[in-house]
DNA sequence: CAAATTCCCTACCGACCGGTAAGGGCCGGG
DNA sequence: CCCGGCCCTTACCGGTCGGTAGGGAATTTG
């Protein structure tokens, strides 16, 4: 059988929250891809909201699979961190969605509700700031200066993904194509740098 | 005399579309702000689209002022190179409205002209670019080489803006001041990192 | 003093928003 | 055979959207 009403609807919000956001998109506009209404859609998700909650939900659980592979993987801390990295480069269209999706989210969150905050990307971020503490020199470093280094690793990957169609505008095909070549040598050689740096309060 | 009215509703713009997006603020929004109707707006600015296209404009104007600012410090390129991006580090309230302003512009543009792309940002990238190649080790670098460093740095150092308000809901108010702290510290690291680690294709 | 301009108002428009109400085919089970 | 649930429909609701029309008060200009 074919997938169902609900996971198709489900994939185009997925889509249409990526590219025009929460309130660039009504309920109609993507009931309307599968020729269906908006009450159709109602019929699956009791609200907009609810269907925006699955959409994330769903994005959850994605990470926390990638999250178990990684941690799995037995590897050294350095290599298992560069993994870990230069995996969340998106080469898949559906990669590109799932990094501006949450690029909205983390813009639109802090106004959405108060609490909410970032449940999906915690477990994450604790996973992260435990291998960077594993890294060699890092032995000593206070959880501030892991998640420092986190936070610009994750930056580094996550801001080049969100801009680069806008970079295809200023450059060209040609001279991102180079730049994407470019891009996993430099962030393993920024995770070395780190390592040869390691902040002063480290042993 | 108190600015201008026109100004203030600039103002006002900007930091409701920076907050909540495009799509999310309605020009009524924002001249309530002020206690006057939206007509009023509308008599200063055509349509919402120019008052964003405004928005965008001024923002160019405050760029073009930093970089040449920076330009003609004639410091050596590796501190040039650090004083450029930690500053653009956020530290006032209005240094993350724009930050989050421009990021959302970044999702939103590719969707809404076609041509666009973000003039605003090419400048500001050919300094960044030029300063990196003009970095100890970094010689014979390409543009693609150079580019891909300047976008993981400014990734490093915007991600982390917007990211902030949600960090707050995840680790709370002191641990990130401490990784605030080791922010700074961290991002100059890496650039020396970049000194020490520089594209194989370089001399 | 009169005319023009600036700045803001009320009133209104058609389009679209998220969501409700009610019902119609279809299909499997009693 | 009929009944209940599933999936989807048309019709409609109150409210908000960006934008237009036209006017009124104040200020500037000739």
């Amino acid at each position: 059988m074919a997938r169902s009403t609900r996971d198709q609807l489900l994939e185009t919000a997925r889509n249409l929250f990526a590219e025009r956001g929460f309130y660039g998109v009504s309920i109609a506009n993507i009931a309307d891809e599968h020729g269906l209404t908006k009450q159709a859609l109602l019929h699956h998700f009791s609200s907009k909201e609810k269907l925006y909650g699955e959409v994330l939900r769903r994005i959850s659980e994605e990470f926390d699979g990638m999250r178990t592979a990684a941690a799995s993987s037995g590897a050294e801390p350095i290599a298992q961190l560069k993994t870990a990295l230069v995996g969340m480069i998106p080469t898949k269209p559906a990669d590109y969605v799932r990094t501006r999706l949450l690029m909205r989210e983390l813009l639109d969150n802090p106004n959405r509700a108060e609490k909410a905050s970032a449940w999906y990307l915690k477990p994450l971020l604790q996973d992260l700031i435990d291998m960077a503490k594993n890294l060699p020199g890092w032995a000593g470093a206070s959880d501030a200066e892991a998640l420092a280094l986190i936070y610009q690793l994750l930056g580094a990957v996550n801001y080049y993904a969100v801009s680069e169609p806008t970079l295809h505008g200023i450059f060209g095909e040609k001279r991102v194509a180079a730049l994407k070549r470019s891009f996993s040598p430099r962030l393993d050689a920024m995770i070395e740098g780190a390592c040869a740096n390691p902040p002063a309060s480290s042993a």
